[in-house]
DNA sequence: AGAAGTGGTAAGAAAATATTACCATGCAAA
DNA sequence: TTTGCATGGTAATATTTTCTTACCACTTCT
């Protein structure tokens, strides 16, 4: 399965959810309603712009209409918490912590 | 300021910072070399497949790439620095990070 | 000076997208 | 049932965008 049929298949999922028609969803993006159909079908690109159009209309994430890995609750905690604890050193320290990281056992 | 004006400036940002040059860029990217220069010009569209095949040879988010506040809540320079050196990590990495600042006195 | 690497740009060819229209299906009201 | 309407798929061709190739200017080396 290709980038462009999973992203399309979100982008579906996204605008059904949301409870709008291809023509609405088209009217709010300032496309004709075939573009819809043709996006969703992935017979056509989405460009980056568009894709942060519809992840406002659809109330969605921009990663996760790419397909990227979106962290779950527990992580996302602990990536706030690191990012602030980090946040308080100097980046040359920074370095230092992800130098540490580097070597610990996988 | 245009959207897609914002998101060159990031995509040569980031070609800068990886150390590539428009030539090498193409190449990786599966594209000619005017096309990279026409996009960082701001005068060609960036698909979506392509922001994400960007973000993996530049190794920065697709986020960050379409201008996203990475977090909502800190703002500083460092909290947004840390967090764009974590999110490169695997998630198992940050946890690990994560475990080694909880031991660090406050 | 010459050679090589870089990035900007132009022109015609090729490909993608827009526009408009028509079609089939589903569904609810008459 | 039949009519009317909403929805989504698709085809034809006009239009726009992108690709390809080439040439240019500028810089940095030797």
């Amino acid at each position: 399965m290709s980038e462009r049929e999973k992203i399309a298949g979100r982008l579906k999922e996204a605008r059904v959810l949301s409870g709008l028609s291809q023509a609405q969803a088209a009217t709010k993006m300032g496309l004709q309603r075939p573009a819809i159909t043709e996006i969703e079908a992935a017979n056509r690109k989405v460009s980056a712009e568009e894709l942060l159009q519809f992840a406002d209309l659809y109330k969605v994430n921009t990663s996760w209409l790419l397909g990227e890995e979106v962290l779950d609750g527990d992580e996302t905690e602990e990536f706030q918490f690191a990012a602030r604890e980090l946040s308080k050193l100097k980046p040359e320290d920074i370095k230092k912590v992800f130098d540490i990281l580097k070597i610990l056992p996988k």
